[in-house]
DNA sequence: CCGACAACCTGTGAGC
DNA sequence: TGCTCACAGGTTGTCG
């Protein structure tokens, strides 16, 4: 289920088990991913060090050193999941990826749907030409009231559908999109550019507030990464709207009601959104 | 430039 | 129990 918290949970959990840490086996088991994995990613990486892992909207950067340096780059797709295990720690069938580190522990890629990737780039990542049109990051200073409303006046699309636009803004999946519009109080339908400046700062504050304690909760459950069986690091969580269709907004009683917009699902509470 | 939509792939749960 | 169908956290590429 990654979004942006789940991959940035992701990247702390992993920090303090890979950061300095040598590769010394690279496994990969299904090259075809969302695009197939490099060839020879294995030679370049075995015996690497792994120096730091960085994020770029749902994207993990782990910077490689080595005779060639450059960076490996990994996106989770719709079911991928980074997790550490013990050395030995037998694959399933959709644990496509591991990288056998120097201290018994393995970095283990699952992707059940192979839309994930794994990449490989030589120089600066934000360079790289999936990178290089990304948006504002959410949680930093950049994306504020003032600029999602200059950014949104030529925008006729429905305010969630722009802000799932990872052009525009990185990091907000379908999941906190449909959340953070309820926690601003206003209609997923509604046209970007028929937001207001107040309303347009509303929402930055809920799309950083809702981030920001996905994180919190998945930081919680970061102290068991390393199990043979432990989970990702992540956990389902407490939905205001999301997958509740039916069911009493958690504000005013009211059923949240649930459409479909650009082909994913959309609920929201009808009275306390307009 | 903008927006709508198909495509990529597998698992799961609902309904019959 | 077993089958079929709709749908699922993302993103790219194509077309109008």
């Amino acid at each position: 289920m990654p979004e942006l918290p789940e991959v940035e949970t992701t990247r702390r959990g992993l920090m303090p088990h890979v950061v300095g840490r040598v590769i010394e086996g690279v496994t990969v088991r299904a090259v075809r991913l969302r695009w197939p994995v490099p060839p020879g990613l294995a030679r370049r990486l075995a015996g690497a060090r792994l120096a730091d892992i960085e994020r770029r909207g749902k994207y993990l950067l782990f910077r490689v050193e080595a005779s060639t340096p450059g960076w490996l780059i990994v996106h989770l797709g719709m079911s991928g999941s980074l997790r550490m295990v013990a050395a030995g720690t037998p694959a399933g069938c959709h644990d496509h990826l591991d990288l056998s580190l120097d201290n018994g522990h393995v970095v283990r890629l699952r992707d059940p749907r192979r839309f994930g990737a794994v990449l490989w780039h030589p120089g600066d990542p934000a360079r790289h030409p999936l990178l290089a049109h990304l948006g504002v990051e959410p949680l930093s200073e950049s994306f504020t009231g003032a600029w999602l409303y200059r950014h949104t006046r030529n925008r006729s699309a429905a305010i969630k559908q722009v802000l799932m636009d990872a052009g525009l803004v990185v990091g907000v999946g379908n999941i906190y999109a449909n959340e953070a519009l309820f926690h601003a109080g206003i209609d997923p339908r509604r046209p970007a550019r028929r937001l207001g400046q107040a309303r347009c700062t509303r929402l930055v504050e809920a799309v950083r507030a809702t981030l920001e304690r996905a994180i919190a909760a998945g930081g919680s459950s970061l102290r068991d990464f390393v199990h043979a069986d432990g989970q990702p690091g992540y956990f389902q969580q407490h939905y205001a709207v999301y997958g509740r269709a039916g069911e009493p907004c958690r504000r005013c009683g009211g059923p949240i009601r649930h459409l479909r917009q650009g082909n994913r699902s959309t609920f929201f509470c009808p009275r306390c959104q307009r």
